[in-house]
DNA sequence: ACCTTTTGCGTTATCGTTAACGCAATTCTA
DNA sequence: TAGAATTGCGTTAACGATAACGCAAAAGGT
């Protein structure tokens, strides 16, 4: 590999010129520059990122702003745990990455919990935003840069990129799903599909059930649809939302969609229940740890994720990536839409097992 | 974060001795070692992995040994694109990842590639193995460590670790999707679930096949079953033995499932035929470039994939932690059983963008 | 013609870890 | 007990990039 001094060498300059030019930070001539440059180029330098890295220890440090880790049945602990994967690997040569969360369901919450992160020292962000577009003045006047995951928010100068996925699309796939698992018609079951949604949705959520809904009135248009508004700030709430449906309905629903993390919810509902709901189609969002028990008893058929906790690691990382290591990460990541059943459940699962890296000495 | 220096300082004497003691080179007391492993726990010590890194820059070889790039429509291509990504991304501190290929259809031509990567003065290597048993006396008398990708050689005394799928559990899946797909039962179809056996199939592919016929006996058990040997070596030689197999049969398959990446071969058939073969659902294996086409046609319903470039990728990182940054490694990671069609194909495609990084200088 | 800037470049200390080297003090050997 | 070997430790030069600093020579200003 070429180094700065080979560069230095064959241009017999000396490196801290070579270094001024590839920095374009003045005190040198056109000729020379010309010169540098196109040896960088035919040489095929790359920086060291190591000592890149080693020289830059210690100087920067992130904050993220996530949601109550308590919100959205435990996605957020996902989101949580990605950040913490990542400050460790970090430990070496960033501060800890601080977490500022907020209330979901307060746009005031969550633009204080931005200010306050800006205002921590921190040379960057990683932002979920919750954020209706009044919001959007305060993060056009910050001075530091941030990045999204989760739900994007375009246009704006200092925005470094987006890690998310395509909402739309995931709930076309649910509606794929869905038509699949509703195709076997020998018994009769009229119901309609039911989608749950949580209150105070997003317009995340509200792409996903656009998307649900899109698929299926193309693809199956004898379906029905029906939408239920549910609580989702706890179990037992969402549970009294669903009783409250159940004892009114005399058809069951032909299956069931529910829009994020609560289908866990819906599941510790219907599948004590035994008998009555088994065998209802069932389609959600996220695999959150401690619930896989309904995905293998098949009281859900399908979960999609975007798998939350390498989501906000790699938002992290890029963060690392662009500011420290001088990088530039193509923006905007749209990250795979998985699907999972009891099948593979288990290769998502135990797979993370491998981060449990230590160091160590010989 | 604490440095070595810290540690010194703490213990009373030098960055030196800490060195000695914590990679355990000899020359020091015991109870200066007790001291100072004591401060580097209650300090919570961790090597600055870019100082690391930087001293041993440019030190380390590591080789890879897989099948013949053409081979398998494709699939060891990708595997080759995941090698070339981590070399470039280690290019700082490793020489390039030297690639010995070879044919997967001779144990012998597998053992002379394998015997002349360890040959090649490499430090470590990643190996694909297509190897039965009395292959293995070879890599037990091997001196220089590796690791496995595909397919697992447990037992091994250098043996670092196994990064692949668990191909029966991914057999099971397919059968699971195959019950899904087969599930409409409006129309007459009575024909047997078509297994194409690539010819010389390894335990890998049979594993799949094994699943898949397990589950599908067990769930619906009034299916039958037909396997084709067909051949694979190029689209010419496996559309003639569909050929045959069809003009001979008057029942279409209910079913059909390849076992790898022949299964672009099979659609490319297909697809052209028109009415005759519509409808007939399609499982099979591993997104190849350019051949997505097919999949978004539905032409092919599912495909399952384990990201062989992401696997050969990691393997190769794999190597570098292990080796030159004396990380420990969780043994044996088995990789996520991705489900694949129409509705998320772009973003597994699309995410490669991702990598496109480039160097800049400020 | 003299003084001030600016331009163009070289030199150097630094980041934290590694490992070779050196040097006492101690222990062992003949 | 002299000489050799071993033990316990400190010192130091890398690894490559960065950026502050210094210093000539050239250009600009009066």
């Amino acid at each position: 590999m070429a180094t700065l001094k080979d560069i230095a060498d064959a241009a017999g300059v000396s490196i801290g010129t070579v270094d001024r030019i590839l920095h374009n930070r003045g005190r040198f001539s056109a000729a020379t520059a010309e010169k540098v440059r196109r040896l960088v180029d035919e040489m095929d330098y790359t920086p060291n990122i190591h000592a890149r890295g080693l020289k830059k220890t210690g100087r920067r440090s992130f904050a993220a702003v996530i949601p109550d880790i308590e919100q959205d049945a435990g996605y957020w602990r996902l989101v949580s745990a990605g950040i913490e994967r990542a400050s460790r690997e970090l430990a070496s040569f960033c501060e800890p990455v601080v977490t500022f969360s907020y209330d979901q369901f307060s746009t005031e919450s969550c633009l204080s919990a931005i200010a306050a992160a800006a205002g921590s020292g921190a040379d960057g962000l990683m932002i979920a935003p919750v954020m209706p577009p009044e919001g959007i003045e305060q993060l056009r006047k910050m001075d530091i840069p941030f990045m999204f995951i989760d739900t994007d928010v375009p246009g704006l100068e200092k925005r470094l990129a987006f890690i998310g996925q395509d909402s739309f699309q995931s709930g076309i796939l649910s509606g794929r799903l869905m038509k699949m698992l509703t195709a076997d018609s020998t018994e009769e079951k009229s119901g309609p599909i039911l989608i749950l949604e949580p209150e105070a949705a997003n317009s995340h959520l509200q792409s996903r059930a656009d998307g649900f809904v899109h698929f299926l009135s193309n693809n199956k248009p004898e379906l029905e649809f029906e939408y239920l508004q549910v609580q989702t700030d706890t179990e037992k709430d969402f549970h009294q939302s669903l009783e409250t449906f159940f004892s009114r309905k005399k058809r069951l629903p032909r299956g069931i969609f529910a829009l994020n993390s609560s289908v866990y919810f819906l599941a510790s509902y219907l599948d004590p229940a035994g008998q009555r709901f088994r065998d209802i189609p069932i389609i959600g969002y996220d695999l959150i740890e401690g619930r896989e028990y309904y995905i293998e008893n098949e009281t859900i058929n399908f979960i999609l994720t975007q798998q939350p906790e390498e989501q906000a690691y790699r938002g992290i990382m890029l963060l690392y990536d662009t500011l420290v290591l001088n990088r530039t990460v193509g923006r905007d990541i749209t990250v795979p839409l998985n699907i999972i059943t009891k099948e593979n459940l288990h290769t998502f699962t135990a797979g993370n097992k491998e981060n449990n890296q230590e160091f160590v000495y010989e």
